[in-house]
RNA sequence: GCGCGUUUAGCUCAGGUGGAUAGAGCGUUGGUCUCCGGAACCAAAGGCCACAGGUUCGAAUCCUGUAACGCGCGCCA
């Protein structure tokens, strides 16, 4: 698949060989820069080359712009009209065939349309949410979920190998923490049942407060019985520790299945331990002296790998224990052993002190530091109303995901969180998200695609026979604005190469929001500018109207709308948006409050 | 104190790797309206791109410094 900038892109070589050739300058070619100018009067495609080329080949931008110009070789006839512009800008106005080629292009490959095939694909290991199975998960790990299942998504669309992957901290003190709190808060339903046991034991002071808690305590009850009743912990806690952490990530897992994220590999940091990798690296290490002794424990010289770490880090430490350091060298390692060339780890923005330090261990590994690659995905702040919504693990009241889901819908919640660079800053509007109306991005970009379908619909309910596409055929499209529309559409593979390379998968959500304009302004103007309709009307069908009807010019716009569909359909499909047919009226009185909120409660419960 | 990041319209944010007159949504103001899904559309107002220097044909974009804000600086994860 070539796309219409690539064509571009052969004819100005071609061009400007030939102005080598008649001696307008001597030096190897530059690579050849084509943008998308702003402005409609600056054509469809502009290159600086000549501001580039200018100097070295000895004369005026404008002047040498003037003779690339008179140098061009176009057997094709791509181009319809060549100005120089500016300080001695090129701009192109391509030949309205090859937009409506392209409409022929997107019909025929469908959901293919757009796909790449990366320069350099390799393997690459994309890390996300990772979240500590000691909890549900909350907003920020939402955002980190939707971010990186949305780049997997654009990355293997694109064209390179990807495999996701989580990393299941289930190993040292957190999940130790966890399930200790599990066993006092089990030790409390059992002195509520029996106050003849006394008091039960408190909560350590840094244990989870959460209510979950309770919940995996009683499923632990429910399970063991008594069996872990007494006044101290259980010498072995390991038993209890595997339980929370399952019923954790149990809970964990159903979060992101619902969230539509999808990892291809869960990874166990406890079975990094049971394997020796750690002592096998620290001994790999020593030989290669990269580690110190030092106050009883061990370090690893990160502040020697010239990746900018400002201190060294401890591997082991005096008490014997392994530090998280260690696991995550030999994680790391890990991934590179199971053949991937590159790592992405996806990680909250509090953890981008960690970067040098690991792109250290990268070091320390025998990798390249820049085969790691961090993404640091900014916090996110809930707002209800324009006010804050509160949140803290430590404290026990944070919003989850599940709660978000809950409240927005899955929809809302991946595009609103996929809006935004992933270093910036989201302010996130719950009661904008889950708007039925057109203030709210997701809704409007749904409703243009439900749209295209509906239209689709009724051609076909009035019996209009959909035509193959053909060159001839297309060509009955005459509106500046179909044509514009087009080149929209011609931007796609463009954009998707470009979003993976620079890891932003934002990129699509704004291609889709201008797309749905371009659609939602045409159905109106085509009416009140042009005073025309797609589709006849009921004042049409009338009589022998067939005979008179222009079936051909409304077929031609019928293809236009089913690739408008297509390609909508493609780049929803890469954020993880569903594409509705049809959306759902909602009923008239959608005002009404907090009195409709119980209402829904109320269905929800009777269904389930 | 050191390090990293952020600073663009009233608000929330884009700005395609240095290009032409700075972009969108919301909000504000004014309009279209017998409507294929009107759950629509059009237009206007609104800017010292935090500040000061520098690099070059050309800077919101790259470099240096300043300020404000956020985050990080454990033998925690």
């Amino acid at each position: 698949m070539v796309s219409v900038q690539q064509s571009l892109q052969q004819v100005l070589r071609a061009t400007l060989e030939e102005c080598k050739d008649a001696g307008l300058f001597r030096c190897e070619l530059p690579e050849i820069a084509i943008s998308r100018p702003k402005r409609a009067e600056h054509g469809d495609f502009a290159t600086n080359i000549a501001l580039v080329l200018a100097q070295r080949a000895g004369r005026p931008p404008r002047a040498l712009a003037e003779e690339i110009v008179g140098h061009l070789v176009d057997p094709e006839g791509m181009i319809a009209q060549v100005d120089v512009a500016g300080p001695g800008f090129l701009n192109f106005r391509i030949a309205d065939a090859y937009w409506l080629r392209l409409l022929g292009e997107v019909l025929h490959t469908g959901d293919e349309f757009g796909r790449g095939s990366a320069a350099s694909p390799g393997r690459i290991n994309v890390e996300f949410v990772s979240a500590n199975p000691t909890g549900p998960l909350h907003v920020g790990h939402g955002r980190g979920a939707a971010v990186g299942d949305a780049l997997c998504r654009l990355l293997r669309f694109a064209g390179y190998h990807v495999g996701s992957e989580y990393y299941v901290n289930d190993a040292g003190n957190q999940v130790a923490m966890l399930a200790r709190s599990t066993w006092v808060r089990y030790m409390e339903l059992l002195c509520e049942r029996d106050p003849s046991r006394g008091p039960a034991p408190a909560l350590p002071e840094d244990g989870y407060q959460g209510e979950y808690v309770r919940d995996i305590a009683l499923q632990l009850l429910e399970r063991d019985g008594e069996r872990w009743a007494g006044a101290e912990p259980p010498g072995d806690l390991e038993p209890i520790r595997e339980f929370a952490v399952f019923v954790t990530l149990e809970w964990i897992r159903a979060t992101l299945q619902r969230f539509r994220v999808e990892f291809d590999h869960w990874f166990s940091e406890r079975t990094l331990h049971q394997s020796g990798a750690l002592q096998r690296w620290v001994d790999a290490l020593k030989a290669r002296g990269l580690v110190k002794d030092e106050d009883g424990a061990l370090w690893l010289k990160t502040t020697e790998m010239g990746t900018g770490d400002d201190k060294d880090r401890v591997l082991r430490k005096s008490d014997g224990e392994w530090t998280y350091t260690t696991a995550d060298l030999a994680y790391h390692a890990n991934k590179l052993e199971r053949g991937f060339g590159h790592l992405i780890d996806i990680w909250g923005a509090d953890h981008h002190g960690y970067v040098p330090r690991m792109k250290a261990v990268m070091k320390a590994a025998g990798a390249e530091p820049s085969q790691l690659e961090a993404l640091l995905v900014q916090f996110v702040t809930l707002l209800q109303g324009g006010e804050k919504v509160a949140m803290g693990k430590r404290s026990g009241k944070f919003e989850t995901l599940d709660d978000v889901i809950d409240e927005v819908g899955i929809d809302a919640a991946r595009f609103f969180f996929l809006t935004r660079r992933h270093d910036s800053h989201i302010d996130f509007d719950l009661e904008l998200a889950k708007k039925q109306s057109l203030d709210n991005p997701v809704f409007y970009v749904q409703y243009g695609y439900a749209r295209a379908c509906a239209i689709l619909r009724r051609a076909a309910e009035l019996g209009i026979d959909e035509a193959p596409y053909s060159l001839e055929l297309s060509e009955r499209l005459k509106l500046p604005e179909e044509i514009n529309v087009l080149r929209r559409l011609a931007d796609f593979p463009t954009l998707v190469a470009e979003a993976a390379a620079a890891r932003e998968p934002h990129r699509l959500v704004f291609f889709l929001t201008e797309l749905a304009q371009d659609f939602q302004s045409y159905y109106t103007r085509l009416q009140k500018v042009h005073g025309d309709t797609v589709l006849p009307q009921r004042r049409h069908r009338e009589g022998d109207w067939q005979a008179t009807w222009d079936f051909d010019k409304t077929r031609a716009r019928l293809l236009w709308v089913r690739a408008i569909r297509q390609v909508m359909k493609n780049a929803l499909a890469l954020l993880g948006v569903e594409a509705p047919e049809r959306m759902e009226r909602m009923p008239a009185e959608a005002a009404a409050g907090p009195d409709e909120d119980e209402v829904e409660d109320d269905a929800g419960e009777a269904k389930a």
